[in-house]
DNA sequence: AGTAAGGCGGGCA
DNA sequence: GTGCCCGCCTTAC
């Protein structure tokens, strides 16, 4: 399979419950900064619903960014782990912020 | 096999 | 706060 692929679930699947990562700190954690976006597409591409939580996932600014079922369901799936979600935004995204350091 | 377009972002102006 | 450009990966033509 594709390894980039590979690659970001396995750092998806180390995400704690009740805690998020944004594309930057994973694409950071693949060893490309630069490859943000990539990253959003593995997940888009995900082929292991459930079992790859994309969902823990937010921009670096904090917004919720895009879901591919829908930017609501990942709101109402983040609020049921814990997240407090502000207006499609989490305020305390800096608290509960898992760091690529934390993914290695 | 090569080329072109898309996508759930990030950074800068 | 908004808009634009860039760079990376995957997929389709």
């Amino acid at each position: 399979m594709s390894s980039f692929n590979e690659r970001v679930q396995q750092l998806l699947k180390k995400i704690p419950h009740g805690k998020l990562t944004t594309y930057k700190q994973l694409a950071i954690a693949l060893g490309n900064p630069k490859a943000a976006r990539a990253v959003g597409n593995a997940c888009r591409r995900n082929p292991y619903p459930g079992k790859v939580p994309c969902h823990r996932v937010v921009k670096s600014s904090g917004e919720i960014g895009g879901y591919a079922k829908g930017r609501a369901k990942k709101i109402a799936l983040l609020r049921s782990e814990g997240i407090i979600i502000k207006k499609g935004k989490v305020p305390n995204l800096n608290e509960i912020l898992f760091t690529a350091k934390q993914l290695r």
